[in-house]
DNA sequence: CTTCTTACA
DNA sequence: TGTAAGAA
C-alpha cells in the first residue's frame, strides 16, 4: 500500500523538524512503518497518530525519556492524573510570572524616581552656570 | 533533488 | 536543537 510518506513530508505535516523525528527514533519513541531499500524512512497512519501522541506529551513537558513509559503502559486514569498535574504546574508558572511582572514594575518605578532625582540634583548644582553657558555659542554646555 | 549518517556548536 | 559535510 502506498499510504506512506517520507520523513520530510511527515515533518511538514506535523510541524516538527526532520532532525527531531530521527531523534525520536534514536530514543526509541517513534519508528518508521518500514525502511525502503534506499534506507529512506517511510511513515504510515499509525506513526502519525503515534507522533501526535508524543507531541501532546511533550507539550505537557514530559521528558523524552519518560515518554516511552507513557506510550507503552499507561491507563486512562494515569492520563487524567498527568493532565491534572500539568494543569497545576501551569497555574504555578502563571502565578510566578505574575509575581515577576509585579517585581519588574517595582524596579522600573524606582529607576524612574532615581533618574528624576538625578536630574533635579544636576540642575540644583549647575543651574546658574548652565544658564550662563546657555547664552554662549557652545553646543554642549554640560561638558564644562 | 531528497535522505542518511555522523559530527559539532 | 540546528546546521554541515559527504555518501547514496
Amino acid at each position: 500500500m502506498k499510504e506512506h510518506i517520507t520523513i520530510s513530508q511527515l515533518s511538514q505535516l506535523m510541524n516538527v523538524s526532520v532532525h527531531q523525528l530521527r531523534y525520536f527514533e534514536e530514543k526509541g519513541i517513534l519508528y518508521p512503518s518500514y525502511t525502503e531499500k534506499n534506507q529512506y524512512r517511510m511513515y504510515g497512519l499509525d506513526e502519525i497518530y503515534q507522533l501526535s501522541h508524543i507531541l501532546l506529551l511533550r507539550k505537557l513537558n514530559v521528558p523524552v525519556a519518560q515518554i516511552e513509559e507513557c506510550l507503552t503502559s499507561y491507563t486512562a486514569d494515569d492520563y487524567n492524573q498527568l493532565l491534572e498535574s500539568s494543569l497545576e504546574k501551569v497555574r504555578d508558572e502563571i502565578a510566578n510570572l505574575k509575581q515577576l511582572e509585579q517585581f519588574i514594575h517595582k524596579v522600573l518605578n524606582e529607576h524612574h524616581n532615581s533618574i528624576q532625582q538625578d536630574n533635579e540634583y544636576r540642575i540644583r548644582l549647575l543651574g546658574p552656570r548652565y544658564l550662563k553657558l546657555s547664552g554662549t555659542n557652545c553646543p554642549h554646555p554640560h561638558f564644562y
